[in-house]
RNA sequence: GUGGGCGUAGCUCAGUUGGUUAGAGCGUCGGGUUGUGGCCCCGGAGGCCGAGGGUUCAAGUCCCUCCGCUCACCCCA
């Protein structure tokens, strides 16, 4: 038999996360933290694998992401488990296992991290992908939901400008007031069936509100006659949605209406939003959510209103501009021969101890090729030790900036160096 | 699941109507300076041309199949 040589790679739609790509997605990390901690907004990590039943009573059973799109498999002793596709549904089992309702009026939480969709992957698109969740759980004001409106907002807009962004919002209404929208909507897309696509006629048995996503022309002309929510959202809905929309321009953020924004998930009322960016080719939403104030009882928990939302951290870094930062340490660190790369150990640990980024030459390689190994760190000095110096107890330090060098005594050489990058340094923040 | 586009060096890509040993730029490593980086000059390493089959005296180039990537549809972050 012929060995067949084969390289591994990663499975289809999950992607290794590179070190330049890494420190883009943790800034906005770090960002997302920042933001998150001033609004009093807590961390919560619940497992990426959660038992089917989960997500198929919290999602519905007849979504796409349950039917089909989900990754689920039988663990070795007969369960069903599955990698969460989104992070609510787990989230709001993990309060209600511990109760979590009981010890505040408002859970106020985030979290981050992967989650699995098993999709065609394309453009913004991934099988492995990675959300940023903020979920409101408690409160049935309509200022939890600007609030996590707000939130969407203020992350996305650290990353790009603001004239690139879109923030549509509509209200769903309640299980008052949709069932008569729908009735009415249900009723009209039969009527008018014949003029439908064959995806909008498929559409309006399985999700009715979608039809009005099609992208048909002809659709799009009977359904400008069609009946729209707005027209049969109760007074308590639309009295909701308005103080929504107040807190939304009290925060000075700036909105649509769009009377024909869905969601896909089963489990949202009322509130609903997407934030859309420019570039992102066919995905264009870059953060989404709404209220989900039945999802509680759907679990067996108490009735509990909830609102929340998601940001898609691959879609925020298509819209973050490529830069890479410049490479910068404080010091390299050039030693020439057994004993000065000894010696330079010492220094090494010291200096590092002290929180100065230091680099140094692995192998024992020629001067020069450390010279240029410290020009790639972009180091800001060098430190030169050879023979030489260490027979004169001594060292030289090389702006490579300015390329001055000065030699310096051996006799407390980290401390000296420890003064002279930091001196350096808050030079450069004048 | 359905369609379109594309697979040549680590990366971005050339490669004529099929015709000798498959090229460039960037990157990488080394030399030019027996101990001093960037710019410049010189050189090295690195390719079963995605895989398999077919046509042909001859295939990176033409045909078929498969695989992979990618964009779009569906749907969604």
């Amino acid at each position: 038999m012929k060995e067949k040589k084969v390289t591994l790679s990663a499975v289809k739609g999950f992607k290794d996360i590179l070190p330049e790509e890494s420190k883009r997605r943790q800034k906005i990390e770090e960002t997302a933290r920042n933001i998150f901690a001033s609004c009093g907004v807590e961390e919560i990590r619940t497992p990426i694998l959660e038992k089917t039943e989960v997500f198929a009573r919290g999602i519905g059973e007849h979504t796409d992401i349950v039917e089909k799109e989900m990754y689920t498999f039988q663990d070795r002793n007969g369960q069903y488990l599955t990698l969460r596709p989104e992070a609510t549904a787990g989230i709001l089992r993990a309060v209600l296992e511990h109760k979590l309702y009981n010890t505040a009026p408002v859970l106020k939480l985030f979290t981050m991290g992967p989650m699995f969709r098993h999709e065609r992957p394309q453009k913004g698109r991934l099988r492995q992908f990675h959300q940023i969740n903020v979920e409101y759980i408690g409160s049935s004001s309509p200022i939890a939901d600007a609030e996590v409106v707000f939130l969407a907002y203020e992350i996305v807009r650290q990353f790009t400008d603001e004239e690139n962004l879109l923030l549509e919002m509509n209200s769903l209404g309640c299980p008052e007031c949709r069932p008569l929208h729908r009735k009415d909507l249900l009723l009209f897309l039969e009527n008018n069936k014949d003029d439908l696509c064959e995806d909008c006629q498929r559409r309006s048995k399985v999700n009715p509100l979608r039809v009005f996503d099609c992208k048909n022309e002809g659709c799009q002309a009977v359904l400008k006659l069609a009946p729209v929510i707005k027209h049969y959202i109760c007074p308590e809905c639309s009295n909701h949605m308005g103080k929504v929309l107040d807190a939304l321009e009290a925060f000075g953020i700036p909105f649509v209406q769009n009377p024909y924004l869905v969601r896909g998930l089963d489990y949202y009322k009322r509130t609903t939003f997407e934030l859309k960016g420019r570039g992102l080719g066919a995905q264009s939403t870059v953060a989404a959510g709404g209220r989900y104030d039945g999802l509680s009882t759907l679990l067996d928990g108490p009735d509990i209103p909830g609102v929340g939302m998601a940001i898609g951290v691959e879609r925020l870094l298509l819209l973050m501009e490529e830069q890479a930062e410049p490479k910068s340490v404080d010091l390299f660190i050039a030693a020439l021969g057994s004993e000065a790369r000894t010696e330079a150990l010492y220094w090494l640990a010291y200096l590092r101890r002290q929180g100065l980024k230091v680099e140094y030459s692995l192998e024992d390689k020629s001067l020069k090729a450390q010279m240029k190994q410290a020009d790639k760190a972009g180091a800001r000095f060098c430190l030169i030790v050879g023979e030489r110096e260490m027979d004169e107890e001594e060292a030289i330090l090389r702006d490579m900036n300015t390329k001055a060098q000065e030699t310096l005594d051996l006799d407390d050489l980290p401390e000296i160096l420890v003064e002279k990058v930091k001196s350096q340094k808050s030079q450069g923040d004048e």
